[in-house]
DNA sequence: CACGTTATGGACCGAATCGTCCACAATGGT
DNA sequence: ACCATTGTGGACGATTCGGTCCATAACGTG
């Protein structure tokens, strides 16, 4: 099933034939075709797999046990950058190709995406809150605009890497994004722990 | 050329075929590779004429006469917002779409992709060092580090838009983002002249 | 008008597409 | 060991794909 992913996340929906995913497999097309209903129904299973992934990965970054909340966003924020600028394939994230590509003209591929992006923004929500509860983040500010807010900031680093912008570039957008929240009134100042203050100058 | 833009904008490169452009166009097939190459040729043509478009239009609305850069600045993210909300049938920008499905194997597409964002990011950068100039924005920021971050979050819609989120989530962002901007220190508070304000609650 | 040049458009080609079909193997129950 | 059921895989078909080719039309020049 991760060679189908595989092949669908580089190649696209209609740039993936289904011959290359029995080859790919060593499935011949008949038992394809009888597992599952169809190229369509495939694409489906994969993107279902893939979101489910991806929304049980910033679960375990950022849901973690109540304490240092804000510590957590500020690495989920700066491991977004640092993966995608470690991406050179440009591979990027199949559910934003999948969007790109389909939700256009699949209702459903638009509601898995729009699902996704919403258990995405529930967890930066929690972890905002918790924040706050903490005393990192300003109690008094909307948590649920400031999780779109950064789900917004990750989705655009993202789209900003698949065009080719360098590391550098999506270092200043995540710094920039963990400098400017809302901290505590009493606590302003940088963000919390920095790793790799020195390459970005 | 509009016609055949709005086919690959649509249906995507790998889903948009040659009969397709020559029946939307009334061209026959021959007249379609004689004035131009063949399918990829005439897709970058496309592309690259998008792009003009989308960085002559920010250039339009950001790059003013030296007054009012950030009201400017301010204006162009909301509209962002507002036009990505109101695009209920998901067409988003072309030149997302193009990265997404091509970037990871056409360098063209990918180079063409580059260069426009690193364009958007330097309107954004001169708007933004005119803010500063103005007292709108904290001097001491580092425009270019804050375009690259606007520029995150207005792509980052753009994705999030593709996906079906509904307006208030956009103008969550958009509103954050404008909210959290480094204003100058003697002049901090709500991000300047706030138009439609009652829609979001 | 005559003529060389260029643009046009659709028939045509081989390859590739998605999906079906069926002979055959594997499995499990008795 | 026998058989019914399920799973397998590749040949096959109808269609569509990108691209070529050429008879014809349109055009500029004398």
């Amino acid at each position: 099933m991760a060679t189908v992913a595989g092949l669908f996340w580089s190649r696209g929906y209609a740039g993936t034939s289904m011959d290359a995913i029995a080859t790919a497999t060593g499935l011949g097309k008949g038992s394809l075709y009888g597992a599952f209903g169809g190229k369509r129904d495939l694409y489906l299973r994969v993107l279902g797999g893939y979101c489910a992934e991806v929304t049980d990965a910033a679960s375990v970054g950022l849901a973690g046990p109540d304490d240092g909340a804000f510590a957590r966003l500020c690495a989920h924020i700066r491991s977004a950058a640092q993966g995608i600028g470690a991406d050179h394939a440009h591979h990027g994230c199949l559910l934003a190709k999948a969007a790109a590509e389909l939700s256009e003209h699949d209702h459903d591929v638009a509601e898995q995406a729009r699902r996704t992006f919403e258990g995405l923004a529930d967890l930066l929500t929690a972890d905002i809150e918790a924040a706050q509860r903490e005393g990192e983040l300003d109690a008094t500010a909307d948590a649920g605009a400031l999780a779109r807010f950064v789900l917004s900031v990750l989705r655009g680093m993202e789209a900003l890497g698949k065009g080719g912008v360098d590391a550098e570039w999506l270092d200043d957008a995540a710094e920039t994004t963990i400098r400017l929240l809302p901290r505590t009134a009493h606590d302003a100042g940088t963000g919390s722990t920095r790793s790799g203050e020195a390459e970005t100058g």
